[in-house]
RNA sequence: GGGGAGGUGGCAGAGCGGUCAAUCGCAGCAGGCUGUAAACCUGCCGCCUUCGGGCUACGGAGGUUCGAACCCUCCCCUCCCCA
């Protein structure tokens, strides 16, 4: 007798990570992060990792695994989210899924199809072409060895088509082809998908109040640090939101105060893409409130409750 | 008081006689995503629409013209410089 994996989903600042503590206090828990960015060493404040102290005795996977100069992927994840789910259940604790990357997740639950994965050589050949001939080329090139593919991606989605095309040549075979072969790994799972989506109204004061902690907490030193002890500004999570709008605020591209803001708007945009993604899972119970509500809580214990296998 | 610049859709900012409901960007809204995903990409974005189009629009009022956001006159208002 053992509780299903739990996910717990949402948007920035919908209060998933005190929630999956909270459940994992009760009941032996253990949290697997599902957080592209989280997974990076060194990258704490903008990617508001819960600090060791809040985490009360809970163990978190998933979290500082990879140097920022790696480039962590969905099917590396998706790998170690099953080992850790394994673990966990074989530690005789409760698996509990916490985090926002919807790729991450569905990757999780429905699969990644078995093919190669990237191969930087292949993609810098296909960027030269792009770069070389424009992205149209790429596009008629991938009409011609996979339609299916090209009628999906849009003709200047230059990141999907050289996907495609990249697992095309290196397997002769479309890329949609491969999709059939796609096989869940959690198949054998009995899982529990929940989604936080407390009021947008919400989502946009919480995400304010964060941004202007994260300044306060040093997000700026925390950044300088990184490129001190030699970590690349191209380095994969330098990229993404929060560091990317902060690295130019340190290159003088705008005033701090506008950063803040700037912050906060694309965390907003964030937020909203989160659901877009999550609407699309099917079987995820949805909450309208946050993860401290206590409301939630108690909404999640009783599914909990109906859910022992 | 004198001299100069300008008023364009939520912002910013092009247009400077027809092909302009008005480039581009931002914001806003909607959406896509199978190994970079906090990334990347798409559509809508004056009002109405049976999505073909219809209507009202570029500070205001007149005027010139077959035709004006673009030219002229007057008015209103902003900003800068000198006093």
């Amino acid at each position: 007798m053992r509780l299903p994996i739990l996910s717990i989903l949402g948007p920035t600042a919908s209060g998933k990570s005190a929630l999956g503590i909270e459940l994992a206090l009760k009941h032996g828990g253990e949290i697997i992060s599902c957080d592209s960015t989280a997974v990076y060493r060194g990258f704490d404040i903008g990617t508001d990792k819960v600090p060791m102290h809040e985490r009360r005795g809970v163990p978190h996977h998933l979290i500082d695994v990879a140097e920022p100069t790696e480039a962590y992927t969905a099917a590396r994840f998706v790998h170690e989210a099953v080992e850790a789910i394994k673990a966990i259940y074989d530690r005789g604790h409760w698996p509990i899924l916490v985090g926002g990357t919807g790729l991450y997740y569905r990757a999780l639950v429905r699969g990644l199809f078995p093919g190669p994965g990237a191969d930087a050589e292949m993609r810098a050949r296909l960027e030269a072409i792009a770069g070389r001939h424009g992205v149209g080329f790429l596009h008629r090139m991938l009409q011609r060895v996979d339609p299916a593919s090209a009628t999906r991606i849009l003709p200047r989605d230059l990141k999907r088509m050289i996907r495609a095309l990249e697992v095309y040549f290196l397997t002769g075979k479309p890329l949609t082809d491969h999709f059939a072969a796609t096989v869940s790994p959690l198949r054998n799972y009995e899982t529990l998908g929940i989604a936080l989506s407390p009021p947008m109204r919400l989502i946009t004061e919480r995400v304010e109040k964060r941004v202007e902690a994260q300044f306060e907490q040093g997000l700026l030193d925390e950044i300088r640090g990184l490129i001190a002890r030699g970590v690349p500004e191209t380095a994969r999570p330098f990229g993404g939101l929060v560091y990317r709008q902060a690295l130019e605020h340190l290159h003088g591209v705008r005033s701090e105060e506008d950063t803040r803001a700037l912050i906060a708007r694309e965390n907003r945009h964030y937020a909203r893409r989160q659901l877009i993604w999550f609407r699309k899972e099917p079987n995820l119970v949805w909450l309208q409130t946050s993860g401290e509500d206590p409301g939630t809580l108690a909404a999640v214990e009783s599914l909990l409750s109906s859910r022992i296998v």
